[in-house]
DNA sequence: CGTAACATGTAATCCGTTACATGATTCG
DNA sequence: CGAATCATGTAACGGATTACATGTTACG
């Protein structure tokens, strides 16, 4: 059992779902941060299957390929409440292209410099507003329980304040770029 | 050319290396996300020095294995600050691991959501100190110019501020549970 | 006397992604 | 009539991690 595993026990845990159903979920939630490709998805399926953490029930639909929908069993649902209560909180991970772009650019000029951050700038821009929205959504999405509501409102919001601290960061150091430019200014030789 | 190949050669950008430093370095800094493997390091460099982005000169020591110490050419730097300017920043990713586990506790008593809530701002609260001592540490680092050191501090306090930005949002999800848990009382219920 | 740090490399494995394969329907 | 959506699966590839291999010195 890996963790995406139990990400779709999760899922199911709410309501039954078709795998084809499971992809459309991961591919527009950033929390559950696999891509949502079909190999792990059905593979993932199959081993909850075989491990009796869920059941299918095959609707045969005419004129439209068969679905497999998924329900979690009374063994998944304690498996998954076990695994949420003695799985030890993991610190997140980051992984910041752009951090390693921009920290080897301390020998160009401070121009570029601040081109390179108003560029991040902008797209990090876009992507709160992205997360904004999808926050939003959330609020009027249907057939959610005032948990589950809840609970994906907080994740949404979890994205957007990470976004909001990475626009105040962005502002810190170009206030930091400036206050070295000054320096600079006033030490040209500095070695 | 990888990812890695560009933040190696960015380091060498700084001081010639060997393979075993450009190892160090990654394993403790968090935003070089690689694990900081021989495989990957080793492999980096070989391309690299195909390239003829880097070479190396070997320092035999008797008494101990020699070292290869590498630095970068000319050619290497002008690929890195061409690779700085022309590449158009990405967005972070995030890898939280802890808001899956959450996500699928809204079944759980309240409870036990908050109790996780506080396992998680324990670890969460370690790790800001820990991110803390090394911007501190970065501070009395010895032998970096000015630029270098100010990179660095920046670098170390983008990690420093997403953990605040995290904590602050633990704080916002218990707020938030302790209203849910208000309303359950007047309407018990709720469906 | 075992373990950690120094130092360079390779092999095996795992996880995740893209792409492929199939096939019906619907929309522009 | 091609592209997109629904629907399930497999194959191939590439990136990253762990573990293996080798050998010295220094420290507790």
């Amino acid at each position: 059992m890996m963790m995406i595993d139990y990400a779709i026990l999760g899922l199911l845990s709410w309501k039954p779902l078709t795998g084809y159903d499971v992809k459309r979920v991961m591919q527009d939630s950033p929390f559950l941060y696999w891509s949502g490709n079909n190999n792990q998805i059905y593979k993932a399926l199959m081993r909850l299957l075989e491990n009796g953490f869920v059941t299918n029930e095959i609707q045969y639909q005419e004129s439209a390929p068969n679905k497999k929908i998924y329900s979690i069993t009374e063994s998944g649902m304690s498996e998954l409440l076990r695994w949420v209560m003695s799985e030890e909180p993991e610190v997140p991970e980051f992984k910041k292209t752009f951090l390693i772009q921009l920290s080897w650019a301390g020998c160009l000029e401070t121009e570029k410099v601040e081109e390179l951050l108003a560029r991040y700038e902008k797209i990090m821009t876009q992507q709160l507003a992205m997360r904004r929205e999808e926050k939003c959504r959330e609020k009027n999405f249907p057939n959610r329980s005032k948990q589950e509501h809840f609970m994906w409102e907080m994740i949404y919001d979890n994205f957007v304040m990470m976004c909001e601290a990475e626009l105040c960061w962005i502002q810190s150091f170009r206030e930091g770029l400036e206050h070295l430019k000054r320096e600079n200014k006033h030490e040209p030789q500095e070695d």
